[in-house]
DNA sequence: TTCACGATTCTA
DNA sequence: AGAATCGTGAAG
């Protein structure tokens, strides 16, 4: 318990993600994500934070993104300026959290698959459903904007790229634009969703590295 | 008003 | 491989 309290070093102004950040498309934002930190001020004073190990990027362009039809109140939050939090219900149950990226008028997003919680058992975060159950997000938190002010927020990356390996490839539990690698994770992280570590697809996964943010 | 379905997860 | 579970959008 204690180790998910505060280290000090994640509060502090200059590690926060600015904006501009998010003011970039899916597929550039989601890989950058990879290492970063979400972070979220409790009610009792406590701090939330984990790491991101797993990221997927949608888009309007193609049909599997939520704002690839039409634009409604469930989906609203997608299509509004980027450096927000869209928060949907899946399944009935889970809760997915999406950061909005890109520009306003344009629905993109970056789905958060999975979290490295700091000591016990990770793998509590593994997964978009139960990263936001761990971390109590739902639709009351759909468009709030990432900041410390709002108690949610992210900061930069903690390790080099060149010193942990991020894997690039197809993203998961999806009909449609399933050939699409708008995936990625760390490839060391224990905490990667089950479901999308079993990678039967290794010819389609390949290392990525901050050069190719090539899109489709 | 009804119906089919899903950016999921756990269990057998 | 299958079930659980329910809000939402499309159809009637």
């Amino acid at each position: 318990m204690s180790s998910h309290l505060i280290q000090s070093e994640s509060i502090q102004e200059n590690k926060v993600i600015p904006n501009s950040f998010f003011c970039r498309p899916a597929e550039e934002v989601a890989p950058d994500l990879i290492g970063c930190e979400l972070v979220k001020r409790q009610e009792n004073g406590n701090i939330l934070s984990g790491v991101i190990v797993e990221t997927e990027a949608y888009s309007q362009v193609e049909s599997a993104c939520h704002g690839s039809t039409r634009r409604s109140k469930s989906n609203e939050t997608l299509f509004g300026p980027p450096g927000h939090f869209y928060i949907y219900l899946t399944y009935g149950i889970y809760h997915c959290v999406n950061v909005v990226t890109d520009r306003d008028n344009w629905a993109s997003g970056v789905l958060l698959r999975a979290l490295a919680l700091p000591g016990e058992d990770e793998r509590i975060a593994s997964g978009p459903g139960l990263l936001a159950q761990r971390f109590g997000l739902n639709r009351t938190h759909d468009n709030l904007p990432i900041s410390i002010e709002n108690g949610l927020w992210m900061t930069n990356r903690t390790f080099s790229p060149a010193m942990q390996k991020i894997i690039r490839t197809k993203r998961v539990g999806i009909s449609q634009e399933k050939d699409l690698p708008w995936r990625w994770y760390l490839q060391s992280s224990r905490s990667v969703s089950k479901r999308a570590k079993g990678d039967r697809c290794p010819k389609t996964s390949v290392a990525w590295t901050p050069s190719q943010t090539d899109s489709r």
